[in-house]
RNA sequence: GGUCCCAUCGUCUAGCGGUUAGGACACCGGCCUUUCACGUCGGUAACAGGGGUUCAAGUCCCCUUGGGAUCACCA
């Protein structure tokens, strides 16, 4: 019984974006529940356009989403000697040949095909060549079979087949010696022994002529599983039109990263009507015979509403160390307030995004925010120095101050004046808060302490005479 | 253009021959309420079209239409 292997294998020409992100969720997913191996490969093959900055980047995304791997990540450009003996075989089998066409040669040839409506394929001028000089330039190309089929069972997609007229001669190595992607990738699924490779639809058209290779080369061959792209809103490719595309550029918005594993893995697979799930629980349920074959529209709103559901349920502890960088950020000095895992209690019911979170955390650290005067304007009415005193007083008074003391408190003002709890609660959280929206305000007051609580209401005191002083 | 793939509410989807076509997001309305939210209750909203097969088709087959992928000395 041989071992369960899959793998992830970005190229690293840019940042992890969602759809390689679900990619290789699925494939964590899929090694974990198999109690298999997952490994990263790094496919650099192109080494003009791949750069350490995005391979770090694409790590770091993998780790924030906690994508852990088994093994890797390897780099082809490590291996390069291993294509070339490859090579070497099918070359020596008879299973590949030298072709010396010159690029422009063949850009011709293919321009020309497409004019006159013909398949723009490799016309196998040096396939049966003898007796060449091999320092000519030239490039290697795989001898596909003519006639025939090739087919295989997509987990996802079903049967597909291809007729193997319809493949070309592939270049298996470019004139400058390096390999190139279709034989690279075979080679190392071959020799990594991964069984079940999982990627996006994009590569449906290039299986056949990979599967070719794998028997050329005398390997079994592989399962696949192509799942379908992530489309924007308008339905066309994702890209930065959309929004944002980057894994890391949701943390930096305030997205947790188990809200969006729990989206990116709902966008395509399902578990009838359950939309929560916790990653153990995804382990025990995720099938690759649940994912659908369609392409899906990538919504941020379901997104939004994910991530405010783990902030609502999460661990306050967590999210306050969580908080803690946002609100730096902002250039709040977190030690300088309230304890900060009250803080975070008392607004996870109304944060959608820990940026949010942490606007709204504001108040608490700020001693020096400005008022709604618009809001304050309503309760002009010359008593409320007088109302803002009673409530300090009376918390003077207080010993503890916990919620239920101060409800009493604030009851007892209302009883006393036979006004309604709006009537104080209102201007209350403006002067403590400076605005209107705000935690509950006897949270608020049990979070800020009441010493605090008593130097705003003085300060709101003082700002009302101001403004009263000006409207004489 | 060739090849290949896809098609249920606006979106993600359930459905695997017989359902009042279900859930979720979003949206709209009620309730709750010390603000903003949360929550809660309810509502609008879908099987692309046409042929078959079948007693019976969202479910099976074919065609049409519409999307998409891919056709590099990129990956």
């Amino acid at each position: 019984m041989s071992e369960v292997r899959l793998r992830f294998a970005p190229s690293p020409t840019g940042y992890l974006h969602v759809g390689g992100a679900r990619t290789a969720l699925f494939n964590w997913l899929q090694a974990r529940k198999e109690k298999g191996r997952f490994i990263l490969r790094i496919e650099d093959t192109d080494v003009a356009r791949s750069t350490q900055e995005s391979v770090d980047a694409i790590l770091e995304g993998m780790k924030w989403l906690g994508l852990d791997w088994d093994e890797g990540p390897y780099y082809q450009s490590d291996n390069f000697h291993i294509y070339r003996e490859f090579v070497e075989k099918l070359l020596s089998e008879g299973k590949a040949y030298r072709c010396y066409c010159t690029a422009e040669e063949l850009d011709a040839k293919r321009e020309k095909a497409l004019k006159e409506k013909r398949k723009p394929k490799y016309d196998g001028t040096c396939r049966n060549l003898t007796g060449v000089l091999h320092d000519k330039p030239h490039v290697v190309r795989f001898k596909t079979p003519h006639g025939g089929s090739t087919v295989f069972d997509d987990i996802i997609k079903g049967r597909i087949a291809f007729s193997n007229d319809e493949l070309d001669d592939l270049i298996i190595q470019r004139s400058d010696g390096t390999p190139t992607y279709n034989f690279v990738v075979v080679v190392d699924d071959a020799t990594m022994r991964i069984t079940t490779v999982i990627r996006g639809d994009d590569h449906v058209n290039n299986t056949p002529r990979q599967i070719l290779l794998y028997e050329a080369l005398g390997y079994p061959v592989p399962r696949f599983a192509h799942v379908p792209m992530i489309l924007g809103s308008d339905k066309t490719r994702l890209s930065k039109r959309h929004g944002a595309t980057s894994v890391i550029a949701y943390r930096d918005m305030g997205y947790l990263p188990e809200a969006v594993v729990n989206y990116l893995v709902r966008l395509g697979w399902s578990y009838g009507d359950q939309e929560i799930f916790s990653t153990e629980e995804l382990i025990e349920k995720f099938s690759l015979d649940a994912v659908g074959r369609s392409a899906g529209v990538f919504n941020p709103d379901k997104l939004i509403w994910l991530n405010s559901h783990y902030i609502k349920t999460g661990d306050p502890e967590r999210l306050a160390t969580l908080l803690g960088p946002y609100l730096e950020q902002k250039g709040i000095d977190v030690s300088s307030g309230p304890n900060l895992v009250s803080v975070v209690k008392t607004l996870q019911d109304r944060s959608k995004t820990m940026i949010e979170m942490a606007d709204g955390a504001l108040f608490y650290y700020k001693t020096d925010f400005e008022y709604d005067d618009k809001a304050l304007a309503k309760f002009l009415n010359g008593n409320l120095v007088q109302l803002y005193g009673e409530i300090r007083d009376s918390l003077k008074e207080a010993d503890n101050l916990d919620h239920g003391t101060i409800e009493a408190l604030f009851a007892k003002i209302c009883a006393s004046h036979g006004i309604k709890m709006k009537d104080v609660a209102l201007p209350a959280r403006i002067a403590l808060t400076g605005g209107t929206a705000a935690p509950g305000l006897f949270d608020v007051m049990e979070v800020l302490g009441c010493r605090e609580s008593i130097q705003r209401l003085e300060r709101a005191i003082e700002y009302v005479q101001e403004l009263e002083r000006e409207r004489q």
